[in-house]
DNA sequence: CCAGAAATGGAATATTCATTCCATGAGGAC
DNA sequence: GTCCTCATGGAATGAATATTCCATTTCTGG
């Protein structure tokens, strides 16, 4: 049994094994080739389903666990397991070495590291949940429509802002719908199928946006949604809709991923009517 | 109970969900969202810690799985684990995966990547700039005022505009200095030593912003700048300022990494008032 | 307002799982 | 060859898990 140090993260282990290749016995040698080359069947195996594609004994994976300093293999696997979620990222290591490095760990300073590494969750995230296919039509409607409405409330309602200060400097034509008058209904009746509007809302979902994505989409203008869940009630009513879940930081969450994807969304509107 | 055919795939499941959405019961509903934007927390959960994060009883699981044609938990709980096979952790892993299958390379898709990046790389500069000392002291004195104004204008305005909304819900008073009354001087005159401000400004800067900053601090209230250089001319009138740059794409600047900073921020003096 | 049905919570149960234990086998040192 | 050590196989164990069952509550249609 070696040191009471088990490697923290995959790579870890990893090197670990290469390190000890030569005086490693038979079997563990056989659950560690196994185990380097599928580590998805060890992240979601039971001890007697790897054990059986190993062609070991089940009692061989907790020796090997332990002889790498694990508690058992429940320990092990834990790693497997973090390399698949997405959080695995490199960024959570290097903000752990920034935080030993800076000593004092500070709560403000930990807490601006936990949203620091939701925003890179939530980029991630995004990248790989957007279809190109949605984002092109959405482009395409926004760009076609002579006036854009952004509707958005609460927690969503910034991200909206920024798009209208955007959307201004572009010089594309749009409203944000979010007088402080209460007049907005008014605003949206304004709406023709010539138009279309851009609906951001987030659980617990704002009564009051839906709504008013609804009476667009009743009046034939069309809507891009952008929300947080499949089943969200904007989703209804949205010709194209967008998900983006933003990791959540011990459950607040910032707009590091909306931010990014309303800039993204609003400069290629842009570009496109430009072209056009 | 639906027919004896379950969904194949996760996708199948999650279309199989919004098909039934109106029809589906409420605990299942709340499985049903749960599942769909925690997906890897399915995967490698158990019926006990996903029914508590779900907030529902196991049994309910059970219950979902079996509504969707499933034998039971364990069936369904494939399809979570079988779509994080073949994926690779790391984040330059699968923008390479995403760069080789997304092969068309729309414009819209190149765009969002770049604000992406850009995103990443903010975050990345803003951990290693921000000097814990400087936040610390930030948090101590916006944790001691009675009231904090925010002030920010065009581009920096939704970094408040969230601030106001957290503080809010949160229960710490603040004031947002932007009406659409014209009336925002007024409002600072009532700033008194007592309180507090969080006065955000980047290239151009607004020159309201910083004026009325600048009239706070004569007032003697202190001031909290974020700003994106240490010449701005919010610097000179800050107790205490802090440098972000956002990186930006083809010229234009998301928020990202403000948005992260500011809810940290907020966070972090919502609970140094707690404790007080 | 009242059945009847559907949904739900929570305890009971049967299964599966990781782990431990011990007897057996292999390999070296003397 | 004999002892000793270490690795190994396989059954036993106790914990954890998925599932089932039933009483109670909540909806639904008349």
């Amino acid at each position: 049994m070696t040191g009471p140090l088990p490697p923290a993260d995959f790579d870890g282990l990893r090197a670990a094994i290469i390190e000890m290749r030569a005086t490693l016995p038979k079997r563990l040698m056989q659950v560690a080739s196994y185990a380097l080359e599928r580590p998805d069947d060890v992240a979601f195996g039971t001890t007697a389903s790897i054990a059986q594609a190993a062609q070991v004994q089940p009692s061989t994976l907790v020796r090997f666990a332990q002889h790498f300093g694990f508690d058992g293999f429940s320990g092990l696997q834990q790693l497997f397991q973090d390399r698949l979620k997405g959080r695995n990222g490199s960024y959570e290591d290097r903000l752990r070495q920034l935080e030993a490095g800076g000593a004092t760990g500070t709560e403000g300073v930990t807490i601006l590291h936990g949203f620091l590494a939701a925003g890179h969750e939530s980029l991630e995230s995004l990248a790989s949940t957007i279809e190109p296919g949605a984002l092109e039509r959405a482009i395409a409607t926004l760009a076609r429509a002579e006036t854009i409405y952004l509707i958005a409330r609460r927690r969503s309602f910034p991200i909206v802002a920024y798009m209208e200060y955007a959307f201004g400097k572009l010089r594309v034509p749009c409203r944000l719908v979010s007088s402080a008058m209460g007049n907005d209904d008014d605003l949206l009746a304004q709406a023709t199928p010539s138009d279309a509007a851009f609906a951001v809302s987030f659980a617990p979902y704002a009564a009051e946006s839906v709504a008013q994505a609804q009476a667009l989409k009743d009046a034939g203008t069309a809507v891009i949604g952008l929300t947080d869940s499949a089943l969200s009630p904007l989703a209804v009513c949205s010709e194209v809709w967008f998900e983006l879940v933003e990791a959540d930081h011990a459950g607040f969450r910032s707009l590091s991923a909306s931010m990014a994807f309303a800039m993204a969304l609003t400069v290629s509107v842009a570009e496109r009517r430009r072209q056009a």
